[in-house]
DNA sequence: CTAAACTCTGACGTTGGTGTGAGAGTCAAG
DNA sequence: CTTGACTCTCACACCAACGTCAGAGTTTAG
């Protein structure tokens, strides 16, 4: 299918797609006047990315990892080693967790510039 | 004083504070020769807009409540009206817990892909 | 007077996932 | 053949708070 159908297939923009490419997240074939030709699995794969994209990870990471999810496009093929996924995974989800703490810490704050009204709450 | 004094007792760079002036947090006087001249309430100014930063406000809002805070440089003024600083860092405040639980709902998610390994775990 | 230290105004770079054209080629239908 | 829908490749815009040069003027210590 072309990029338009897979942008409705999914409800990804044809320039996220596009990017997508670009990152080395999708390798779609071309026809001969140049036009993205992607397979049916190229659907669950966008759908795939989303996920990904959606857990906080970039596309670097994901395109790092991708392949470790990747079943060969069939069969329930016994998932390579990739421990080292496991280890790009977490240390996402440990950014994350600082993150949120982070945020977490910001909003006390803020909400005790709100209970407190304007006093000179500059103890940073 | 000049831009380098009041970086060094604030610990704020100078491009930092020169951005603030930019953002109209600060307003500091010139010398002839254009140099910035800051005054000696600038440094509790400037840790006020670090504090209220730190509380993940942008400048825009910042600069929209910072002289709510302003006591008018002495007196225990009493504070002016200011119910929409209130209204705004409240909106503030609840932005950042949504936020916080679409990364928490994102880090539960990238925590069952780690544990369920490879699965197409492609929900959304 | 000179050199070091400081300050000034631009103005581009950063980070990431797109939005939004510009200008041009391709393809299917009438 | 022509129109319209679709696609292509650049390439700038965006958001935020700065970092970091460049080139030039100012001030200060010796």
């Amino acid at each position: 299918m072309k990029i338009g159908e897979l942008s409705r297939r999914t409800g990804v923009s044809v320039r996220a797609l596009r990017y997508y490419e670009e990152q080395g997240l999708l390798a779609p074939r071309r026809t001969p006047s140049g036009y993205r030709e992607f397979g049916g699995g190229d659907v669950a794969l966008v759908e795939r990315i989303q996920t990904l994209l959606s857990a906080g990870l970039n596309t670097e990471l994901i395109a790092g990892v991708l392949h470790c999810f990747d079943d060969g496009g069939a069969g329930p093929t016994p998932i390579p080693t990739c421990a080292e996924m496991i280890e790009e995974l977490e240390a996402a989800r440990e950014r994350m967790l600082r993150r949120i703490d982070d945020l977490t810490t910001s909003t006390a704050l803020l909400g005790a510039i709100i209970e407190t009204g304007p006093s000179p709450a500059v103890s940073a």
